[in-house]
RNA sequence: GCCCCCGUGGUCUAGCGGUUAGGACAUCGCCCUUUCAAGGCGUCGGCAGGAGUUCGACUCUCCUCGGGGGUGCCA
C-alpha cells in the first residue's frame, strides 16, 4: 500500500568525497535500508571539466570503502537511467521545450559576458537586476544580431509572483517562502547544459525519488526546485535538510582546516566502521546512551525524526577514541595487513612482506595502544629499532631508583635459564613479586621502560616473547649499566 | 541589504511545562592492578540574553544577540 521509498545520492564527482557529503550519503543509505527502500546513485556531472573518469572512480571507491552501497544507478543500472547527467541531455531539453511552449520559461538573448557587466553596472547604481527586465527590453534587432553571431540563448525560468511556498521538511518542520523573494533564474546555459537546480528536479522526478535527504545549504534553493516541480506537474518529493558539519572554529569544514575527505581519513589510518559510526552520530543519536553501533544496528534505529537540527563540529579526538575501540576489537590479521605499508615504509620489513606469525604477534601486542593504524610506527618501534633508553625525567628517575638495580640484576641472572614460551614467561613474571618482595609498580615500571622505553605499552609477557631472550637480556643489561655504572654481576 | 536555518558545559548529544538538567569525547584526579591499557569512581564545566504566557519554563511566544547558509549561466 505504501509506495516504495526511493532516495538518491547525487555527488558531483570532483575527485574526493567531502566528510559532509559522506554524511549525507550515509543518512540516505541508512534511511533507505531502514525502510527497505532503494538508494539510487546518480552522477551530477554537468560540470564536465571537473568530472574525469578518474575522479569518479576514486570517489566511488571511497564511498564503498566507507561501507555504503547502492541498489540502482551508476554502474548498477536500473529502470530510470541513464544515471549520469551528461547522458541525459535529451531529457532536460525535452522538458525545456515544454516549459517554453507553455511560456513558463523564456529565451534570453544576451551573452554571459553581457549579463555580467550589466549586473555590475546595475549594482553600482544600486538598482536591482533581473532577467525579466532585460527580457522586456529585448528587441527584434537584438535577437537577430545575436542569432547572426551564431549564439544560442540561455533559458530562463519564470517565477510567478505572490506565491506562498511551504516546504514540509522532515527535519525542520514547515519552512515558508514567498515567491517574490525569488527572481527568474537560468535553467539552461548558453552552451546548452542544464543548471543544477533544474537538472536535479528533472532527475528526481523522473527517477521517482520520494525523499531528498541532503545538506542544509540546499534549503534556500529548494523553492526554486519546487517551482519547477509544479510547473511541470511533477509530484514533489519529501525533503529532509540535515545541518552542516563545522570545523572547530565553527565555520564550514574546508580544506584549510586540514583533512576533509574520506580518502584522507583512510590514509591516516582510520577504520571504515569507525568513521561510519562516528559520522552517524554527527547529527543523529539514538535515544539511549549508546555510542557504538554496528551498521545493522544503525540501520535498525535510524529515523529522520531523531536527526538534530543544529550544526555539529567535527571532533577528531572523539573519532580517534572510536577508532581505538574498533582497532582493539579488530582481528590481528586485518590490522596487520593494514599496517603493512607503514612498516614497509619504515623499512622494518621487506617490500613484499606478508603477515608472518611474528608480525601478527606484534600487532596483537600493540593494537590496544593504537588510535590509528599509522600509530603502528610509534607503538611497534621498540620491536624493530634499538630504543633510546632515556626519555622523560620521570622515566629516568624510575630507572635509577634503588629497587631497579635489584630488579635488573635479578632478571639478568634468572632469565638466562628461563624458556621463552608464553607459559613459562607468565609464570616467571607472576612470581617476580614474591621473589623480589617488592610492590608491582617498582618491578614492572622499570622493566617496561628498559624494554620499550616507556612505562606504558603491551603486556610484559608479549613484549618479551616478541623481543626474544637475547634482546631482552641485552636491554636489561644496558639499563643496568647506564643507570648504575660499574655494577658487576 | 534581503530571505532562510540554527543556538543545552571546550566538543557530540538526551531532554519535548514540574528533572538534584542525564550520557559520551577531551581535561584533571583517585581507585584497582601483574606495569600501561581496559575497567570503576570522581573533579571542572552548560540551558546565549531579555521580555512575556503559566502556579511553574531548557522546553511555548516575541525581541535582541551570536553562528551558519542562500541570494551565480557552481553543485
Amino acid at each position: 500500500m505504501n509506495k516504495q521509498i526511493r532516495v538518491r545520492y547525487a555527488p558531483s564527482p570532483t575527485g574526493h568525497i567531502h566528510i559532509g557529503n559522506a554524511r549525507s550519503a550515509l543518512f540516505n543509505y541508512l534511511f533507505a535500508r531502514h525502510n527497505n527502500g532503494v538508494l539510487v546513485m546518480r552522477l551530477d556531472d554537468t560540470d564536465r571539466r571537473r568530472s574525469t573518469d578518474e575522479a569518479i572512480k576514486t570517489m566511488l571507491q571511497d564511498i564503498q570503502w566507507l561501507g555504503i552501497d547502492w541498489d540502482e544507478g551508476y554502474l548498477k543500472g536500473g529502470d530510470y537511467g541513464p544515471y549520469r547527467q551528461t547522458e541525459r541531455m535529451d531529457l532536460y531539453n525535452h522538458y525545456i521545450d515544454i516549459l517554453l511552449s507553455e511560456e513558463k520559461a523564456y529565451e534570453l538573448y544576451y551573452t554571459e559576458e553581457e549579463i555580467h557587466s550589466l549586473r555590475d553596472s546595475y549594482e553600482k547604481e544600486g538598482k536591482k537586476f533581473s532577467y525579466r527586465e532585460l527580457k522586456e527590453k529585448e528587441t527584434e534587432q537584438l535577437r537577430n544580431a545575436f542569432k547572426n553571431k551564431n549564439l544560442k540563448p540561455a533559458i530562463v525560468f519564470k517565477v510567478e509572483k505572490d506565491e506562498e511556498i511551504i516546504i514540509n521538511d522532515l527535519v525542520r518542520g514547515n519552512v515558508a517562502f514567498n515567491s517574490n523573494e525569488f527572481k527568474d533564474f537560468v535553467i539552461r546555459r548558453e552552451n546548452g547544459t542544464p543548471v543544477y537546480n533544474y537538472a536535479t528536479v528533472i532527475d528526481d522526478a523522473l527517477m521517482k525519488i520520494t525523499h531528498i535527504i541532503r545538506a542544509e545549504e540546499h534549503l534556500s534553493n529548494t523553492p526554486k526546485q519546487l517551482f519547477i516541480f509544479n510547473a511541470l506537474n511533477f509530484p514533489p518529493p519529501q525533503f529532509a535538510h540535515i545541518s552542516l558539519i563545522l570545523a572547530p572554529d565553527r565555520t564550514k569544514l574546508s580544506k584549510r582546516h586540514g583533512a576533509t575527505s574520506v580518502g584522507q581519513y583512510r590514509e591516516m589510518g582510520f577504520l571504515p566502521e569507525a568513521l561510519f559510526n562516528y559520522l552517524a552520530l554527527l547529527g543523529w543519536s539514538s535515544k539511549d546512551d549508546r555510542e557504538f553501533f554496528t551498521k545493522e544496528e544503525l540501520i535498525n534505529l535510524f529515523t529522520l525524526e531523531s536527526v538534530n537540527k543544529a550544526p555539529a563540529v567535527f571532533d577528531i579526538d572523539k573519532l580517534k577514541w572510536m577508532n581505538h575501540h574498533y582497532i582493539s576489537k579488530a582481528d590481528d590479521e586485518r590490522i596487520c595487513r593494514l599496517a603493512l605499508p607503514y612498516m614497509i615504509e619504515k623499512k622494518w620489513i621487506k617490500e613484499d612482506s606478508n603477515c608472518s606469525l611474528k608480525l601478527l604477534n606484534t600487532v596483537n601486542a600493540v593494537k590496544g595502544n593504537m588510535e590509528t593504524i599509522k600509530d603502528i610506527i610509534k607503538v611497534a618501534a621498540p620491536f624493530f629499532e634499538e630504543i633510546d633508553l632515556v626519555k622523560t625525567e620521570e622515566e629516568q628517575r624510575i630507572l635509577k631508583q634503588g629497587e631497579s638495580k635489584i630488579v635488573f640484576s635479578y632478571l639478568i641472572g634468572k632469565l638466562q635459564n628461563i624458556e621463552f614460551t608464553e607459559g613459562e614467561l607468565d609464570k616467571f613474571i607472576n612470581e617476580l613479586k614474591t621473589a623480589l618482595k617488592l610492590p608491582g609498580k617498582k618491578i614492572y615500571h622499570p622493566m617496561r621502560i628498559a624494554l620499550i622505553g616507556s612505562k606504558s605499552g603491551p603486556e610484559l609477557t608479549k613484549i618479551m616473547l616478541i623481543l626474544g631472550k637475547e634482546r631482552v637480556i641485552d636491554r636489561f643489561s644496558k639499563a643496568l649499566n647506564e643507570s648504575f655504572p660499574g655494577t658487576n654481576l
